[in-house]
DNA sequence: GCTTGACCTGGAGCGCACTCCAACTTGTAG
DNA sequence: CTACAAGTTGGAGTGCGCTCCAGGTCAAGC
């Protein structure tokens, strides 16, 4: 597998995977004799992990650290889960805050709703700590 | 109150407070005679909420967009509840995403802790397409 | 044999979102 | 009156995460 299929594979750019190995995110594949980078499968797996690591939030320095660490074997598993134990408890607290996020969300949209249709609006939302609606 | 007050009171730093002045994201202040920026309590609800914004993901050419849209007024509603309603879709995308990242976090830390307990591990899990142990 | 397209390298450039700095003015406490 | 903390400005610098470019090589199809 070729660079480029392995872009298309993964739903990165050719630009990024290079930029990936350059920093030591992926391992250095191995060269065919025109010099080009040749991947095998497992590489998808872990261009994948990486992905959701990065979609949840993870930084480079870190998804660098893990990558790191992946390079010593098994002898860094468990560093390797307590970053990920790390991870998951940032993650979940991620989730409750967009959770949170989206009750106040749909709070005023129902409001603006209202505002749309006329609506009198009950002065207090003025004093609600949740809603800003910035009709001056 | 002085812009110290107000980065204290939303957790922004003064800089970042005349920086987003500057781009336009909060409405210039009225100044005392010294020349000194003094706001108003109604800016706190405003900054909270942009806050809100920016953790739920949205850029700050989007949240631009939504401030302008805001000092146009009443005017405005329509647009900016399409705003949030497209936002608000997003993040409860997010919210899906975030939320399936758990499980398999959840999954690779107890075959982690299997790993560190030397159990042997089923060899199927090299073929589970969630799976990235990269114990090599 | 030649063209075409995908690959290679090193390095520059970019957009976001701040963050810091120098040099200056102003308000307040002792 | 003086010291000093906190404010002012314009502009430069930073870190992240790519993204693009020039100039070159290589492999495969016609």
């Amino acid at each position: 597998m070729l660079i480029g299929d392995l872009a298309q594979k993964c739903g990165l750019s050719v630009d990024t995977l290079r930029y990936y190995e350059k920093i030591g995110l992926i391992p250095k594949p191995l060269r065919d004799r025109g010099g080009r980078r040749v991947y095998d499968q497992t590489i998808l797996r872990w261009v994948d992990f990486l992905d959701r690591l990065k979609a949840t939030g993870m930084g480079i320095k870190d998804r660098l650290r893990y990558a790191d660490l992946r390079t010593r074997g098994a002898a860094s598993l468990t560093e390797r889960r307590q970053m990920l134990e790390e991870h998951r408890d940032k993650v979940r607290s991620d989730l409750e805050r967009l959770t949170e996020m989206l009750d106040v969300l749909d709070d005023k949209i129902i409001l603006y709703r209202k505002m749309e249709a006329g609506e009198a609006v009950d002065p207090s939302f003025e004093n609600c700590a949740r809603t800003e609606h910035g009709a001056q």
